[in-house]
DNA sequence: GATAGTTTCATACAAAAGTTTGAAATGCAA
DNA sequence: TTGCATTTCAAACTTTTGTATGAAACTATC
């Protein structure tokens, strides 16, 4: 076994533990376990195993980042400049609703970890999450260009809103699957990220989002 | 000091640790050095760690449970026996954002563990928060009499997403208020609550585009 | 104030954790 | 092949974990 296997499956066998269980909650013989290598190779290869977990974060993130941006870059492009606010919107939800409610089981997980990673506690993903917030900077400059005459405090609420809801429906589907008695079909990714991105617009307008060409406008509401 | 206060020592210094860290994070000897009691008086009034935990949970589950039932009712006693649906998201919203961001540090450590428990992994809490269920169909139900035109799919939707907004502003408040450069005031519980209920109230009461309805449903491979 | 029942305490224990070690195995150039 | 560097392996080490124990301290009732 090359050494860059050996590297790989750990990393594979890592982000598929933790994918389901903290990181405190995963032993590394668990994981040399499920990559089929000695207990010692982690060490060997890694240093330790805050180095491991920070190592595959950083993978795994600069991977959905950089699928973001595209979409992002994407939708600036197409929008001379400016991208409009759903297309933002679009290019923050999609990547990590596709990623986790495909049939890829690899990417799969590796969006499990990443929304996992988010809200663990450990220091070295805490450091690295911090970082990570110049690459969620990004896209609330666009959003606050694609909404000039929106409030700025209003645009970051409502990006975080977006945020929220797209951890929840990759963090909680079990719970909303049994809620609502499986009446809520988390397979249908496309209709998934269409409520995100159209609930999470309507919040960033002001108004109800011209999703879709089906319905007419009714009477533009009143915040309560 | 009295059985019951050294009880309620330990209560409390495992709710505020575990408030901050995971579960498999924070031992027994950390919670027994905030208290100010003895390792052994853990398995001594409890039992287990585990035990621990679950009355915890339990305890304060039912205190969070109850204040949001009784401005539930209250809500429906005001609208003869069907609340409208700000008033209920309203119950639903206002006290974990109230307890979190509020001045009461107690009360604080409560909500904070209570929305760290939600994502728990390990057994003994998965298994009550799975049980925990029941108390947010009351919810849904009044939702879904609330708005008995809405599609039920797209009620249980809204729930989710509410839920979503909640949790989010409580164990990533740090994230926006850095994000936004400090523009977004966290300490005005009211404006918080108040965005999150218009939000979510416009989602459900469909004046924002609805997901498309056009959807022919591609083979939903599950994954596995 | 003696006694029975609780509660606290220091300490011990086994299991599990991350890490280290030194030898064996492997790969690769000369 | 030989020789050297890299990688793997089984085993041991240290620390920390949750739990158990038995004596001491306390409380309340008689």
């Amino acid at each position: 076994m090359s050494t860059d296997e050996t590297k790989t499956a750990i990393l594979t066998a890592a982000e598929q533990l933790y994918a389901e269980r903290s990181f405190g909650e995963v032993s590394l013989r668990d994981i040399v376990a499920a990559a089929g290598v000695n207990l010692a190779a982690v060490n060997y290869h890694f240093g330790s195993k805050d180095e491991l977990l920070a190592e595959l974060f950083l993978s795994r993130a600069s991977a959905l980042n950089r699928e973001r941006f595209t979409e992002l870059k994407a939708a600036e492009a197409a929008g001379d400049g400016r991208a409009d606010v759903e297309a933002i919107l679009r290019a923050l939800a999609g990547p990590p609703i596709r990623w986790c409610l495909g049939a890829d089981r690899q990417r799969s997980a590796a969006a499990r970890f990443m929304t996992r990673a988010s809200v663990e506690t450990v220091p070295p993903i805490r450091k690295i999450v911090e970082r990570d917030i110049t690459h969620l900077r990004r896209f609330a400059e666009a959003l606050l260009r694609a909404l000039p005459e929106r409030r700025d405090v209003d645009v970051y609420w409502g990006l975080h809103f977006t945020l929220a809801m797209i951890r929840q429906t990759i963090t909680d589907s079990d719970r909303l699957r049994k809620l609502s008695g499986d009446l809520c079909d988390l397979d249908d990714v496309d209709d998934i990220i269409q409520r995100i991105v159209s609930l999470a617009s309507h919040g960033l307008t002001g108004k109800a989002a011209p999703a879709r060409k089906d319905k007419a406008k009714t009477a533009a509401s009143a915040k309560g």
